[in-house]
Order: C-alpha cells, then sequence, then structure tokens
DNA sequence: CGCGGGTTTGATGATGCTCAAGCCCGGTGG
DNA sequence: CCACCGGGCTTGAGCATCATCAAACCCGCG
C-alpha cells in the first residue's frame, strides 16, 4: 500500500530515498480506509492529517445556511487532501471532506510532518513542487471567475477531463459555482454541434 | 533599501541570517523603479523575475477579447509579485502585471533563487510559510466564487481593508468579478444603513 | 415493481450586466 | 480666475444570464 505512494514520491523529486527514510515514510504515513459519504473531516473541527488517496475519489465542500453544498475541490488517487487552513493554521475547518467512493488513504499529522518528513530531502522537494502545482492551479481558478458558465465549462472539460468520468453532473456544477440545471442545458447544446 | 526586505525575512522565519547569507541576499535582489503603469510583465513574455514590493502598489489583471481587465490581484508594500506559473514553468504569461503606483521593487530571477537562495534555511522557512499564506489566500479566495456580490465585497472588506484606501472602486470590482455599476449600488446601498 | 439518485425540460423571476447620461473633483492652460 | 478636460463614481432603463421551482424521466438495484 505503501508503494503508490512511494513511487509518486520518487516520481516527483531528484533525491533517491535511503532504506531509513523508506521506513521513516512507512511510520509516519498511517493507512486509513473510508466508505463511501464518510467524513474524513467535518465543518468546526480540526484537520488532523493530510492525506495521499491511493485508491478512490474525495470531494471538499462548503454549506451554506440553506444547506446547498458548493464543492471546494474534487480529488481522486494521487492527491493530496487536507483543509490546509485548519491544518497549518490548527483552527476549526469551515469545510467537510468525505469520501465519494470508497477510499484508501495514507494519512498523517502535521506535527509528524514537520518532525519526521521535513528532515528528507525527497520530501521536500516533492512539497515545493505540490505547492508550485497548487499554486498554479487554484490561479487559474481564480482567473476563470470572470468566465460565463459555457467557458469555464469547457475549461475543466480542457483541465480536468477525468472528473466527468468519476463525478456526476451535480457534483461538477456545484464546482463550476453553476446549478445543476443549467450545466444539464449547457451540455446538450454544446453536444447539437 | 535592502533593509526592509531583510527585516521581512526575520519576521519570517526563527533561523537568523548570518552575514555571508546577508551579502547574497543583497546580491541577488536587484533594485528596479517603475512608474506608474509601466509594466512588470506583458502577456506572453515569461516571468523572468519575482519582485518583493518595497513601496508602491500594483496589479495582475487578464484582458479579454473585448479589451476588459480582469484584476487577478492586487498587492502592495512587502508583498510578493510574479505570474508564478510563467516563473516555475517559464510558459509564456497570460497576464499582465503594471504599477499601479509608482513603485521600488526587489527583483529575483529563478535561477538565482534556486541556486543560491534556496542554501539559506531562513530563506527557506520563510518561502514555505508564503506558500502556506498564498494557499490559504486563495483556498478562500475560491470559496467565495459561490456567494453574491454583496456577500464577496463584504468579504474583502473583512480580509484587505487597505484596499479600499489604495486602489479606485473600479479595480476592486474587476477583482471581485462584478461590474463597477454594481459595486457602487451596493455599497450605496449598505451605507443607508 | 417500485424506489432512489441523477438528469432533463419548461416556466418564471432575480441578480447583475450593458449602455448611456450626468456628476464630482482636481489639474491644466488660456 | 475661470473654462475645460479626464478619471472616477453614480444613477437609471432595459436586457441577458443564470437560479429557482416544479414536474417528468431514466435507469440500475433490491
Amino acid at each position: 500500500m505503501h508503494e503508490t505512494l512511494l513511487t509518486y514520491i520518487r516520481k516527483h523529486s531528484t533525491t533517491p530515498l535511503t532504506e531509513n527514510e523508506i521506513e521513516v515514510i512507512k511510520d509516519v504515513f498511517i493507512p486509513k480506509k473510508l466508505r463511501k459519504r464518510q467524513f474524513f473531516l467535518q465543518e468546526g473541527e480540526v484537520c488532523k492529517y493530510a492525506a495521499f488517496i491511493v485508491k478512490g475519489a474525495m470531494r471538499q465542500y462548503r454549506v451554506d445556511d440553506k444547506g446547498v453544498e458548493h464543492m471546494l475541490r474534487l480529488s481522486m488517487e494521487n492527491w493530496w487532501v487536507s483543509d490546509r487552513e485548519s491544518y497549518t493554521m490548527l483552527t476549526p475547518s469551515r469545510y467537510n471532506i468525505d469520501a465519494w467512493e470508497d477510499c484508501e488513504l495514507l494519512t498523517c499529522t502535521r506535527a509528524d510532518f514537520l518532525d519526521r518528513l521535513n528532515q528528507i530531502p525527497a520530501i521536500n522537494e516533492m512539497t515545493k513542487k505540490m505547492d508550485d502545482n497548487f499554486a498554479i492551479a487554484t490561479q487559474r481558478r481564480v482567473s476563470s471567475i470572470s468566465l460565463s458558465a459555457e467557458e469555464r465549462y469547457a475549461e475543466l472539460v480542457q483541465t480536468y477531463p477525468e472528473f466527468l468520468q468519476r463525478f456526476p453532473q451535480h457534483l461538477i456544477a456545484s464546482y463550476l459555482g453553476i446549478s445543476r440545471e443549467t450545466l444539464s442545458r449547457l451540455r446538450s447544446q454544446a453536444a447539437k454541434k
């Protein structure tokens, strides 16, 4: 199970891992299974773990006063999940994270991360790369605020075609910040061409 | 001029700076002045420098096919500026960055950053902190996509009250992804209460 | 067969955009 | 000292986009 993670780390760093480091990683990352719909984090809790998704799909969302869910992130195999704000600042989270499919995760506490993983050059390198990628991805998403519903959808199809296979349309719609109905109409119009 | 930056670094790290490191920093960060409206980066160019703003205010924006500007970021003293995507991936930028007020900057190339600054523990620590902050801030902004114009403005007033002093309303509106007129109406209604 | 989750379709309405005109204010030049 | 100009802000009228509400449909599953 840790193999997937090790492969991932090697792929995203140039420094090789020593035997010792591999032990630390196996020690620090605790496997955890979630069934569909089970919470990884609930609003109001502090996010104690960051998780690497070995298998499955998850979603992070906010629930507004009317009870409507707004998807903040959708994620799947080989992605990291956590509420970064809560995880790093130790503040109560405003979001929920749950499993959309049955999941296998590798979880790690902030303390372990700082104390033990940060010593490992390969991990450090990987982390920086992740931060870069994350910054770039969210930058793009922010910049899509000014686009129309249609353009936003087109961009998503470009950027994350996988999403369409894994998540139902109403989650995609929520992720895009539009209503399910609008997305449905959009698609049927696009299909005509 | 470099003093501001050194203070900033010390404030955001626990490791002290050695004499030697200070020399490196002074060597690597090249001062640059921009006059109001002058470009720091133009669409299509690769973003060669990241800059620390010692004085002044800047904006990063996209220009759509109709020629309308969409603010992606507004920034001022003690903030960092660059198009991160272009800077790290060396790809042509989709954005413009220019000075909204006369500016004094300290600029640094990606190569210098990786080769020389990354050796410095204090800088490393600071960079991680910046990445955390940046991730948290953009996460919040993304999550505001699902809010109404009024709520988005309220949140901005909370989060960046400084903006209101430094930037004209039409830039704020663009930053929020709403029209100047809507913001104007919003404010006059809010004032009534 | 019936149920639940998801998608579609239609009718109606609100939110926020566009276009257009007017205003305010500080700066410049006659 | 006043006229004029430009940049920014305001206000109003009409309109487009998209949300909401409601009903029907589709399909896999117990």
